[in-house]
RNA sequence: CGCGGGGUGGAGCAGCAGGUAGCUCGUCGGGCUCAUAACCCGGAGGUCGUAGGUUCAAAUCCUACCCCCGCAACCA
């Protein structure tokens, strides 16, 4: 299992605790990849060491792990010594046995500038960044062959179905990158130094590739103390977002066979959470914090949601509107609602005392035969990693024993005196919240035990095996029940306030912890910072539409004696005919970017929340090339 | 012809090895009174994107087209 994103690892962690209460020997890894030039750079743009950076993050990524009582057996990091030390291992058996060999990369580069360009990235010949000549030179680098187990990787893949799941992300795979064939890997880096230096040739670093996957083994210990690798390996399931199902498919099953080991059983890319209107990203400051979203609304009912939500395999819209419907009618209504009524009606109706059952009848047998079912429906859909369908089976039987309580009406038979048909009907009542609260723990983790509590019942459930526990009789008759607060208070919608939903940070891929970047507006900056804009009146003299494009028009305009291209994402709000003779403002000093190919040496002022849009024009004629202040 | 996903009652989804269109929410009406204005029952509401085709029979198969949404590209 791997690290990152809060949903992947409350999935995680539901399947561990499901797996480890049924006695299954599990392990449960997380960790963090925390090499590579970008957490280097922005490290640097942070003032830190790279380590201080990712020391920092990692904290996070921890803390928030504990708020979510994520039950994991380990946590790696490779920036560990344990870690460095196996991937070097690793490396160099692969290099010894020449799986691994050095050649070179070549490619454009720019010197003043030190870094490599691709060939379309190049502005007629030239460096996009600063116009000089660029040359092609050659890098030196160590590469993997993949080529070398192309075909044995597809051959498993064919005849091992469950290995990528699901199919679709299999088909993808097969048909986009293993039929048109494998290139050999880049697997080191000279240009930049926060990684695992390789071991005989210290002026490359082991690129994330390597690096970050062998997480996996390395954490098991592999290969210098492998108890717990011979316990744990092959990995039952890599359970990973779907951006990086590539990775888990191609390269690391190849590195697994070079090192002659097995490869873990299944590799599950589940989807993602989708935000309503758009995807989860921090540039649109719409990601959730999963901190906030805990204390607003409780550890449980957040679990629930991720858990229950979530189409199986799919991508699934998160709205806060959607979690809050989703706590006031599964947890609230129905579950807790369920439990307090039951409480309350053994306080009233039976001095607070579970009563002994009698003949079950038909109606009884009904409500039996459904905890059956949502046992075994449970482990169905576990099995196959749908975990939703595993907490609707139990919802069944909640919402079955709601009805149960509608049609034996308890009420009624203690009004008429019936008690010995009471007794039956408290019994089954009670007995099935029982079964359903041990259902639940490997999903929630604190509300079984307050159902267990109010059903008067010592002990934790979590500890419990369901498969020999929620066997329907086990509730001792007798026991006193404790009338507590509701499990889960509704939440009045009307309260929710027209959420600000930009409540910040949340599942982020990769190495993000999900700082609450709440930033609604950019810092502050002073007089001075806004003095280095350059911001100019220009004239349009011509508008083109960029062809092939759907959005950019490029403009030849005028700033007073100098003209300039300037390549503008505007294309599906203007039309480039009404734009020409226009006066518009423009940054005449930002610097110059290749967009799509052309040269756009500055940027046009338009208001815009990404559907209207509005370009910043003078209010009257003023002359190209007026400075704007 | 870049890759992929999708268009099903007001909303969100399931159904797609062809044969009465189902679920959740909402809505309307009723019931119950143990309970967190909850729970239970029932109703209304759909030409299943469009146009053709295959078939005794299509939401389900085929063809064309329209429209959304991700990714990528092109937001400087």
């Amino acid at each position: 299992l791997r690290q990152g994103h809060a949903y992947t690892t409350v999935v995680a962690d539901a399947l561990a605790r499901y797996y480890r209460q049924i006695g299954y020997d599990t392990y449960f890894l997380t960790g963090t990849d925390e090499h590579g030039l970008k957490i280097q750079r922005r490290a640097e743009a942070a003032g830190k060491s790279p380590q201080e950076f990712v020391d920092e993050i990692v904290d996070g990524i921890k803390s928030l792990w504990r708020l979510l009582k994520i039950s994991n057996d380990d946590f790696i990091r490779t920036t560990e010594e344990r870690h460095v030390k196996r991937v070097q291992a690793i490396f160099q058996r692969l290099y010894d046995q020449g799986d691994i060999y050095k050649s070179e990369y070549e490619g454009w580069y720019c010197t003043p500038c030190e870094t490599f360009w691709l060939e379309r990235q190049l502005v007629e010949g030239r460096c996009p960044d600063c116009n000089r000549e660029v040359e092609i030179v050659h890098e030196e680098s160590y590469f993997f062959r993949l080529s070398k187990y192309a075909d044995r990787l597809l051959e498993h893949i064919e005849t091992h179905p469950e290995f990528i799941q699901p199919v679709s992300r299999r088909n993808e795979m097969i048909n986009n990158f293993l039929r048109p064939g494998l290139e050999d890997l880049c697997v080191s880096r000279t240009t930049f130094s926060w990684g695992i230096p390789v071991p005989f040739d210290s002026k490359h670093v082991v690129y994330v590739w390597l690096d970050a996957l062998s997480n996996y083994i390395t954490a098991l210990g592999y290969p210098d103390e492998p108890e717990l690798f011979h316990r744990y390996w092959p990995a039952d399931l890599h359970l990973v977002g779907k951006e990086i199902v590539r990775f888990h498919t191609i390269i690391w099953p190849i590195i697994l066979m070079a090192l002659d080991l097995p490869l873990p059983r299944q590799i599950f890319g589940h989807g993602w959470l989708i935000l309503e209107g758009g995807k989860m990203s921090k540039s649109k400051g719409n990601v959730i914090d999963p901190v906030v979203l805990v204390e607003k609304y409780g550890l449980d009912a957040v679990r629930y949601y991720l858990l229950r939500e979530m189409p199986f395999g799919a991508d699934g819209v998160y709205s806060e509107e959607a979690l809050i419907l989703r706590i006031n009618n599964d947890l609230a209504n129905d579950l807790g609602n369920l439990l307090h009524r039951t409480v309350a009606m053994i306080n009233k109706f039976a001095g607070g005392t579970i009563p002994e059952p009698n003949d079950y009848q038909a109606l009884d047998r009904e409500v039996m035969h459904q905890a059956e079912a949502a046992l075994r429906e449970r482990k169905e859909c576990i099995e196959k990693l749908d975990i939703s369908g595993a907490l609707a089976a139990i919802f069944r039987l909640v919402e079955k024993t709601n009805k149960y309580i509608d049609t034996a009406a308890p009420w009624a038979l203690n009004r008429t005196g019936d008690r010995e048909r009471l007794s039956t009907v408290l019994y089954t009542m009670a007995e099935s919240l029982r079964v359903t609260a041990l259902l639940l723990t490997p999903f929630l983790v604190e509300t079984p035990a307050k159902i267990w509590a109010q059903l008067g019942l010592d002990g934790d459930p979590a500890a419990l095996n369901p498969e020999t526990e929620a066997v329907w009789g086990r509730l001792p008759a007798g026991t006193q029940v404790k009338k507590g607060e509701p499990l889960f208070p509704r939440i009045e919608l009307e309260k929710e306030e027209p959420a600000p939903e930009k409540e910040a940070a949340a599942p982020e891929g990769k190495k993000e912890a999900k700082k609450p970047a709440r930033l609604e507006k950019a810092p502050e900056i002073t007089i001075e910072e806004f003095a280095r804009l350059d911001l100019r009146v220009a004239k349009v003299l011509a508008a083109e539409r960029v062809p092939g494009t759907d959005k950019l028009l490029r403009l030849r305009v005028s700033l007073g004696g100098e003209e300039r291209q300037v390549v503008a994402g505007i294309g599906e709000h203007y039309e480039p005919s009404s734009l020409t003779g226009r006066e518009i403002v423009v940054v005449a000093n930002l610097k110059p970017a290749k967009i799509r190919g052309l040269l756009s040496q500055g940027m046009l002022l338009a208001a815009g929340d990404g559907k209207e849009l509005a370009l910043v024009v003078p209010e009257k004629p003023i002359g190209e090339g007026t400075p704007v202040r």
